[in-house]
DNA sequence: CGTCAAACGGACTGAGTAGTCCGTTTACGC
DNA sequence: GCGTAAACGGACTACTCAGTCCGTTTGACG
């Protein structure tokens, strides 16, 4: 990726918001086709980016990660610990818990770009905010993670937010 | 269905127990071909019987429901309410949980044949052990199936025993 | 401008799959 | 056995979709 002329630019960027949006929609099962439309290109163009359908959802996976790390690095530099975690996970949940579609294409794509880091990133924010005394403090930081998320997968549909509540409920000092 | 010859007879079951063997591996993206293969005969044969896949799918899913059913009268005609809730709730996760594929085949076809019946002699088993003085009491016995089934479906892969026991722990009275 | 490589996209290929057709085989009553 | 309707399954159609090809367009730079 050496230089990218303008217009092929402007398309790369078209072909990942579509992508994002058709993936979040529909799981893997979305089609090239449609994700092209969407992005007003024709479907070679997509293919000349990304050489596998895999490919592109991979590239889709990657940017929300980096949406999660940037709102991660956020909390951790936040002056006020316990809020910072609240507010953190609120954020998260609702970034993921809008795409539904794409937990399927994680799982579709067994790799998981970058999801240690984020995983050892979220444990940090919960052990500062342990330290300020905001959670409880007999719970292992790594552990509150995996819990979030089965309480948010286990959720009925459109409950999710209820369940997060009596679970944060749960973990406050 | 007013007579049925006796290889067609055969043929119908053995399409059955392909289709619940290949849906449950695969879920419901899995091919007719496959599943009239794996049963021996030709896919034609498949769609005589069941003129859609879903419409095969859906059987698939009422047998299991059946089977369900059966293990639920068992439940309520046994002597003891206690034990009986504990052995129920045990055989029918081991059932579903034995085939993940087929909970996204009852996703797909929206349809969730006798899933009402089903709830509501669940619930009956409930009231009868807390009756017994088996299960705690407050909580409401139709709370309890979605309760439990939620723990199942948020179980990390292949711990989901271990969550079992630890939902039942808390339901004892 | 004029040039030219980079980028584009419509048309094409090939694989997979749901569902149909029809000539052949087979169970079953007589 | 024999005749026949039921059942069978290989071949076929129609369609979708991932990935490729190639003739055309366009942005960048002198």
């Amino acid at each position: 990726m050496v230089e990218l002329r303008a217009d092929a630019q402007r398309n790369l960027e078209r072909v990942l918001d579509a992508a994002t949006e058709v993936f979040a929609a529909s799981g893997p099962d979305a089609s090239v086709d449609e994700i092209a439309k969407r992005a007003g290109v024709g479907h070679a163009t997509v293919f000349r980016r990304f050489p596998t359908k895999d490919d592109l959802m991979f590239a889709v996976i990657e940017r929300r990660v980096e949406e999660m790390r940037a709102i991660a690095a956020e909390a951790l530099a936040a002056e006020d610990p316990g809020p910072a975690f609240f507010d953190f996970v609120h954020r998260v949940a609702e970034l993921s818990m809008s795409a539904p579609g794409l937990h399927k294409c994680v799982a579709h794509c067994g790799e998981k770009p970058g999801a240690a880091e984020l995983e050892a990133l979220g444990a940090k924010i919960v052990a500062r905010a342990q330290r300020a005394g905001a959670l409880r403090k007999d719970v292992k930081p790594s552990q509150v993670a995996p819990f979030i998320r089965d309480a948010l997968t286990a959720a009925p549909e459109g409950e999710w937010r209820r369940y997060l509540e009596v679970v944060l409920d749960g973990l406050r000092a």
